[in-house]
DNA sequence: CGCATCTCAGCGGGACTGACATAT
DNA sequence: CATATGTCAGTCTCGCTGAGATGC
């Protein structure tokens, strides 16, 4: 589509459209419900990880502390999780699941897998696992602003 | 840094936090200057086709034409680049570079040159080239949202 | 004390939409 | 008439900053 030989063989500006992309596909299978990714994320972390703190949620997740608390607000208010203060610790809220937050995460996963058979079309098999293997030595090496190289592991 | 097996495996998941990386490099390399990705395409689409309408920058560089509004009057503000009226097509404006915009063009051609690096360090050079063919065999796929499969081909 | 957690307000880049005036 | 162009105003997701209040 773009012959910028100064631009088109760039990774960062091949990477942008392709996340342009995937985000306009994510928009289509998502959106129709009023979702966005933020919500998945949380969801599948929670769904994972169990229970969780909102700060735990985003070290699992790779969201912003700040933003976790409106994605937060958005799941309770649709009756997908539930937040409630952790006993032993006061300064945490505990976030779980609910039944319809499972439930929830089940439709749009299937709704992502199609998105993800959509985005790798134009690759084979053997390329969308290289692709994607690729993608994951890339982001693996990727540190949080925040943390330097303390290592925070996740838990 | 995830562990999220439901999101961890997921391009678009993983486009997603490349892209965030990437996009946090050229925000360092750029941002210092005060510019940004829309500024670099535009120069680098005038530097290699020459003068242009706005509309043909914006198929270029898949900026929408809006876009390309706002980012042009930043160029022309600072001299990098002139907006006038195409005489052969009033409803035309032909942008150009100035000599300016060269010079800006190639420092930041340097600095862009020196994010690739760092994005792709955890690559070796084989994984690199395999990594920029098959994300341009996924964006030559793409169709701007607007154009169906009319095939305009950006001449 | 230092540090972690939660919350709120705001910013910025990038992509996009809808509408409008004008010109072809 | 339909289409193309430029412009303006506004939306959305995502990532991020800064500050404050509370609790460890």
């Amino acid at each position: 589509m773009t012959t910028l030989r100064r631009v088109a063989g760039q990774p960062t500006w091949l990477v942008s459209r392709t996340h342009a992309r995937a985000q306009r596909l994510l928009g289509e299978a998502f959106g129709a419900e009023g979702f966005r990714g933020y919500h998945f994320r949380v969801l599948a972390a929670l769904d994972e990880h169990g229970p969780r703190s909102q700060a735990d949620l985003g070290r699992l997740t790779g969201i912003d502390r700040s933003d976790i608390v409106a994605t937060v607000n958005d799941l309770v208010a649709r009756g997908l999780a539930t937040r409630e203060p952790d006993r032993t610790d006061r300064r945490r809220n505990v976030v779980t699941t609910t039944p319809d937050g499972v439930g929830r995460l089940e439709r749009l996963d299937a709704a992502l897998h199609g998105v993800q058979d959509d985005l790798l079309a134009p690759l084979t098999p053997d390329e969308r696992a290289t692709f994607v293997r690729l993608l994951e030595k890339l982001v693996s090496d990727d540190v949080p602003p925040g943390e330097g190289s303390g290592g925070v592991a996740v838990r």
